[in-house]
DNA sequence: GCTTGCGCCTGAATGC
DNA sequence: TGCATTCAGGCGCAAG
């Protein structure tokens, strides 16, 4: 599943392969794949059409390019955003290629340089693609700053990788919630990024339960959880990053990482790599979780 | 306002 | 063998 080390690798592989190209034609497959565009498939297809791929951009798990303005304004007023949902992958290839991942085909854009077209592709079509007007976050508010995001992405809190998130104040905001703490850690706008994997991977780094209620955690052990999370998540991108291919915009969420680094994540029954106790499977959330019993026990008045 | 639970979707894996 | 069921997951929205 495309988490944010997989995002952010798609995110380099656009600024490399897409951005500064203009699209001459957009052509959306699978009109569940445009679902987000309210305006619908059709609208979405004749706007993209002429315009100018700029800057990739990232926050959490949402992904976008800056638009060249209709006028030639500056700076971008839209961006086409990306979400990869489950399953999603960009992919860049030849035109007239086809290959097994054409049955999965929702939608590509086609380039007036006739150079590689860009695919997006997914089985699950959890994702979609929107083109919207960029906003201003809700927490910028200097007159100079021109810092925007895309409408649908403004409630979605700044992920532990930007440059302006706050640990501090995220740790207290996560403190002030009634939640179970891997809720909170999986909540997008009290810190974005993290998936049911990275939240399994962070508690299990920071020796806490996930149902651990958030409101009775000390400031130090909120702290080391989200410490944990961008750790894991900084060494998950420096292993995807070496998988980029030129012509293969990786997000298939197989990066080495998910076969040899996860401690507990769908490792039931295996030892536990700090204290060798069997790692437990519990259901949580209509999904699952993965924790020590030993180095993470059960609070007893939990909250999943 | 905050918290919780459901439905969306497909294909692999499992059960009978 | 073949059919039915379960499961995985992020996100938006409705309900509590």
């Amino acid at each position: 599943m495309p988490e944010l080390p997989e995002v952010e690798v798609v995110r380099r592989g656009l600024e490399v392969h897409a951005a500064g190209r203009t699209v001459r034609r957009a052509v959306v497959h699978h009109p569940r794949a445009a679902r987000r565009h309210l305006p619908g498939a059709a609208d979405l297809e004749r706007r993209l059409a002429g315009r100018t791929l700029l800057g990739a951009r990232r926050r959490g798990k949402y992904l976008w390019l800056e638009l060249s303005a209709d006028l030639a304004t500056d700076p971008p007023e839209h961006a086409l955003v990306v979400h990869l949902g489950m399953s999603g992958q960009l992919l860049l290839r030849d035109p007239g290629f086809r290959d097994a991942g054409h049955r999965h085909l929702r939608a590509e854009l086609g380039f007036a340089d006739d150079g590689p077209e860009l695919w997006f592709v997914d089985q699950r079509t959890f994702g979609g693609l929107a083109l919207e007007p960029l906003v201003r976050p809700a927490d910028v508010t200097a007159p100079g700053d021109a810092e925007t995001v895309p409408a649908s992405v403004a409630h979605i809190a700044r992920d532990p990788f930007d440059p302006r998130f706050e640990a501090e104040a995220v740790v207290e905001a996560l403190r002030r919630r009634h939640t179970g703490l891997k809720r909170a850690l999986l909540d997008q706008t009290l810190v974005s990024g993290i998936g049911n994997i990275y939240a399994d991977e962070a508690l299990w780094r920071a020796r806490l339960h996930g149902a651990r209620p958030t409101e009775t955690l000390s400031h130090p052990a909120v702290r080391r959880v989200l410490d944990a999370a961008k750790a894991v998540m900084g060494e998950a991108l420096a292993q995807g990053g070496t998988s980029f291919d030129a012509l293969y915009v990786n997000v298939n969420g197989e990066s080495g990482y998910f076969d040899r680094s996860l401690a507990v994540y769908g490792q039931t029954g295996r030892p536990c790599p700090r204290c060798g106790t069997p790692v437990r499977r519990d259901a949580f959330m209509n999904r699952s979780s993965f924790s020590c019993p030993r180095c993470q026990p059960r609070p007893r008045a939990g909250r999943w």
